[in-house]
RNA sequence: UGGGGCGUCGCCAAGCGGUAAGGCACGGGUCUUUGGAUCCCGCACUCGGAGGUUCGAAUCCUCCCGCCCCAGCCA
């Protein structure tokens, strides 16, 4: 990987394999896995989970697994699966031929549930849902024994080949784990292992009515593929008791050891796919891929480099506490990849007309411009120049503050790549707005530098109004109002933050004819506005830009400060 | 008033008994044909609080406070 590199900092799930490479354990292999649920589109957290996974397993000679955790067909669906493959491959990650699919392992796990009842470890319990939520008993109170819990051993078996065969309906019977009613942890209070569907399965079809819940199916998963170190998050803490019960109680492969780390908060957005889900569905934004979306699809069509997104998963560690990552660490991230490789050119968001006098009326002069300053090997472009010319409206001011350096009247500047103009005369419309700005060039100053050490205190990117292309421009916000989401007091819930100003759609931008035709995908830096690149409904007829992130604004900031209003 | 976790700078985060790394943000400066980038410099006498052990504690002990997770036939 070449380009901007990050340095693993420590954390101690690195040091954890460590050790264990070091003293020999699993014979100093490393397997890890990456094990999504094909129920929704891949988000920024997943991308921790990801680059740890199959970090860890590179830095230590090892391998990851990708693994669909498929056990629940009423969630999943195919145009996730391939969501899923497509994004991980993206972020820049190989699984070779390592697919697997909890899927693989019904069997084996049919095989393990029976033996776990031969055992008098497990029973098939024939309480409704709603009975075994109330013989689970509370926080604060030990669960109940079910009636149905010391049916023996041929009567479960019995029961359990028929729920496989199809001879009950959803909810009739499930198979438990007998373990123990009164722990203190709920997930051992005889957790269901099967439960009834009767629903085709993605890549099973009708072959199960029966399914395996996620703690049955996991820890076996990982044992049969020999998973050295199953890493997941938090909430998996209290079920790593469960985990290692159903390992101990049968006989695997191989141990596996599960750790859990703090999962990804970001500021301003939401990372649960359920709220993910919700904002698609109910239309607040355009799709999985709406490029506010904190998916890896949306951050794709948004212009984000995946290894920004890998650089600032290195960056932001892996701990055990909540934590609410600041978005700037993310956007720091974006900027500096791209820094680095986009194409710089010039594009007018908001155009102001400016007509220079003293310059030949039907001339167009071709000046160079540097493409990449950060990359030499870049090279050079020429762009057009004439007496019409656009420049961004904010660029000028009729009054301007004192820390306002661009344009305004009598004022004089720079055109990049081109000359010094100044401006002698502001027309206005019938409303009073300033609808075109008169100027005059100094020939002597071509290529922007003027000969007799004459300096001008700002620099503004412009586009010669003939041959411009027009262009839609995507501005975006944070999809929230707030940083924290979650905190969603008296009734309210995110939906309530959504930021109703998170799109804004610039119309008659003006672009600099080299950007004619450039494909969809396609990034550059507009100079002095930030990355864009080209959005996939962008057509030969009309271009269709998303500005990926702003540049470092200084001037925004004074501005803000003091209290000068300043747009996008 | 069950169990499991977590509390180090505004936001992340190292640190594992020897006297507080780093990044982002922020402030100042350099440079500049992007108010971009770059490059400098600054930014926790202090580690949730209170006691204790020790020559020495963010690191060990005790108590207290705060926050997160768990009562799906979801993952």
């Amino acid at each position: 990987m070449s380009g901007v590199e990050t340095k693993v900092p420590p954390n101690f799930i690195r040091s954890i394999v460590a050790e264990d490479v070091k003293s020999g354990k699993n014979g100093g292999k490393v397997l890890t896995r990456f094990p999504p649920e094909p129920n929704g589109y891949l988000h920024i957290g997943h991308a921790k989970s990801i680059c740890l996974n199959f970090g860890l397993a590179a830095e230590f000679g090892g391998l990851c697994n990708f693994r669909f955790d498929d056990t629940n067909p009423g969630k999943e669906e195919m145009e996730y699966v391939d969501s899923i493959m497509r994004d991980v491959r993206w972020l820049g990650f190989d699984w070779e031929d390592r697919l697997y699919h909890a899927s693989d392992y019904f069997e084996r796990l049919y095989d393990w549930a029976v033996e776990l009842i031969e055992a008098g470890k497990a029973y098939v319990d024939s309480l409704s849902a709603d009975q075994i939520r109330q013989y689970r008993g509370t926080l604060t109170e030990p669960g109940r024994q079910s009636p149905y819990r010391n049916r023996t051993v041929p009567e479960n078996l019995e029961l359990f080949k028929r729920m496989r065969a199809g001879e009950f309906a959803d909810g009739e019977h499930v198979l438990r784990a007998k373990i123990d009613m009164g722990s203190p942890n709920l997930n051992l209070r005889d957790p269901v292992m099967y439960r009834i569907r009767h629903l085709p399965h993605w890549r099973t079809g009708d072959k199960w009515c029966i399914y395996p819940m996620y703690d049955y199916a996991h820890g076996q998963s990982d044992a049969l593929e020999g998973i050295t170190h199953s890493i997941c998050t938090l909430e998996y803490e209290d079920h790593r008791a469960l985990y290692d019960w159903f390992l101990d109680n049968l006989e695997v492969p191989s141990r596996p050891r599960q750790y859990e780390f703090a999962r990804l908060n970001l500021a301003y957005t939401v990372m649960s796919k359920r709220k993910l889900l919700q904002l698609v569905s109910e239309r607040f934004v355009a799709g999985w891929d709406d490029p506010r979306m904190p998916t890896l699809a949306g951050m794709r069509r948004r212009g984000y480099p995946p290894e920004a997104i890998r650089n600032f998963c290195e960056r932001i560690g892996v701990g055990k506490r909540d934590s609410l990552v600041d978005h700037g660490l993310l956007e720091y991230s974006v900027r500096e990849v791209l820094n680095l490789k986009a194409r710089r050119v010039m594009a007018v968001l908001r155009p102001l007309r400016v007509v220079i006098e003293n310059y030949p009326e039907g001339q167009v002069e071709q000046l160079e411009a540097i493409n990449n300053p950060e990359d030499p090997s870049a090279g050079v472009r020429s762009v057009p120049f004439s007496k019409v010319i656009h420049i961004e409206r904010d660029d000028f001011m009729e009054n301007p503050p004192k820390q306002f350096y661009r344009l305004a009247p009598g004022r004089e500047v720079r055109l990049r790549y081109a000359y010094f103009i100044k401006c002698v005369d502001v027309v206005k419309d019938e409303k009073g707005e300033v609808s075109e700005l008169r100027c005059v060039y100094d020939p002597a100053t071509r290529g922007g530098d003027s000969p007799d050490g004459r300096k001008v205190k700002a620099t503004l990117h412009w586009v010669c109004a003939a041959n411009a292309v027009r262009a839609e421009v995507r501005l975006y916000d944070t999809l929230l109002n707030r940083p924290d989401a979650s905190s969603e007091e008296n009734g309210q819930t995110f939906k309530d933050f959504i930021n109703p100003g998170s799109l804004e759609v610039i119309s008659e931008a003006r672009l600099e004819p080299a950007l004619a035709g450039a494909p969809a995908g396609a990034t550059y830096q507009f100079e002095r506005l930030g990355y864009f690149c080209v959005d996939p409904d962008s057509t030969a007829e009309k271009m269709v830009f998303n500005r990926t992130v702003g540049l470092r604004d200084t001037w925004a900031k004074v501005a803000k400060a003091e209290g000068i209003v300043k747009k996008s």
